[in-house]
DNA sequence: AAGTGGTCTAGACCACTAC
DNA sequence: TAGTGGTCTAGACCACTTC
């Protein structure tokens, strides 16, 4: 008698509420418009607001939308396709010519012990670490920071070795630079990457404009040369508003939605 | 005198609770290890379940923990690496010899409509649907459905035109080798990738064994044929247990840990 | 000062697993 | 049946943004 269903399936609230909300975002909000706030709604479908939270945590996790604390709850626009290096083609260094990232800050660190076993280097050794950023749409979608062995840029001083002794200060954004020119000297034997799910430190998380703990993409490269690996970089991307994409050099044509 | 902060940052408790948890499963666990109930955990603390809970959540997000309902929270152990095609090297179609995936399923389903778009076709019309699995170590770490429309594979034919009328009712994983067959014919001409974050879906989440909204890494493929889409493959592999790695074929060393 | 989302509490009950 | 994690409630207070 088209009964549709015996409850056989007690579906969360939760989980339900976020399947409305999901097709009221489509169909009666547009993008950028506000909410009304949590108080309202959750007493608007007769639940508590924690429940009402878990909805739309689920829905800014998937990118549906954009919630600031002070401000309200806004429909997000569709995710921006960021590019991560076509991976056929010739392989690059970072700070090639042309590339999506700007340049800030440089320091000598240890690495931390993921990255030190990467670049098979002793934990306590320092290395280089520059620190870069990507805009998009007027938007910091991504940091980086990439590490780079003394040895693999021997002509660049650290700063244990007194960079700031011998001719005054210089700018960090400059000594990152003369990391990177460096670099480009040495040649690029090889690239390979990985991608994961991470939640966002609290420098990151500032960075990205994103309270700590956020989700994140984090795509690790390790840089080759002469079959050792000379650089490595940790760039980690906001993943509520990013979709990573690894174009092939033939198909650039653009992935809409 | 070395007074340590003025409490001009007020950490959240479960955020320090997180730091806390993080280090003791670094010295004080093992992999597989089985942590006290979160009743207790709490309680030991000092916090509310609830805020106990949302430290797990994140450990659990960041592959640290693995838990199940009935059974208890365990140590996970560190994410498995999965190849997610080299990129460079020539591109194969999916069921080429030797891949990593198992062909479980088929049937003609109107395609998505973010897939439909992508491969140019109207929602309505019905697609190949081919339903794969991906194993590692036992567990399941993925769940595909390769979207594969008619006009790509026109000898295969559709359910509508009566494949079960003719010759009987074949089997749905005889019919998808079938398609896959048909696609191996075609010549490839290029493909494309995304990667982005999702939650997964009630029959993905059973089929990966987590619970519906678990965090997913879903990965989009495009292959190209004459520059036009000839098939989209949506891939869901499980975040907290999964790093993805594109790698080089010059460069298949091991990223340990 | 008013209004927003973020954190936290102390409980209750449910669904699932294992014995 | 006992014990686990998952869901849900009704409230409180806090941090932040905006006016």
């Amino acid at each position: 008698m088209g009964t549709t269903q015996l409850e056989t399936v007690p579906e969360p609230k939760y989980w339900h509420l976020k399947t409305v909300l999901s097709e009221a975002l489509d169909s009666e909000f547009a993008v950028g418009e506000i909410l009304p706030n949590e108080r309202e709604l959750a007493a608007r479908f007769g639940v508590a607001r924690a429940t009402l939270r878990q909805a739309l945590e689920q829905l800014e996790l998937e990118g549906r939308l954009q919630r600031r604390r002070g401000v309200g709850t806004t429909v997000a626009p569709p995710r921006v396709g960021v590019d991560v290096g076509s991976e056929s083609g010739p392989h690059t260094w970072p700070g090639a010519p042309g590339d999506a990232w700007h340049t800030d800050d440089h320091a000598c660190v240890a690495a931390p012990s993921t990255v030190a076993q990467l670049l098979d280097v002793d934990t306590e050794a320092p290395v280089h670490a520059v620190r870069r950023s990507r805009m998009t749409g007027g938007q910091q979608v991504a940091s980086e920071i990439l590490y780079v062995p003394a040895d693999t840029v021997p002509a660049v001083p650290t700063d244990a070795e007194g960079a700031e002794g011998a001719g005054g200060t210089t700018h960090p954004t400059a000594r990152a630079r003369t990391v990177l020119r460096a670099l480009h000297q040495c040649e690029l034997g090889g690239q390979d990457r990985t991608v994961e799910l991470g939640s966002a430190r609290a420098d990151d998380a500032r960075r990205l404009d994103r309270l700590p703990g956020a989700p994140v993409l984090v795509v690790t490269t390790r840089y080759l040369v002469d079959g050792r690996t000379a650089a490595v970089s940790l760039a980690t991307y906001r993943a509520d508003t990013c979709r990573l994409s690894f174009s092939d050099g033939d198909a650039m044509s653009l992935m809409a939605s």
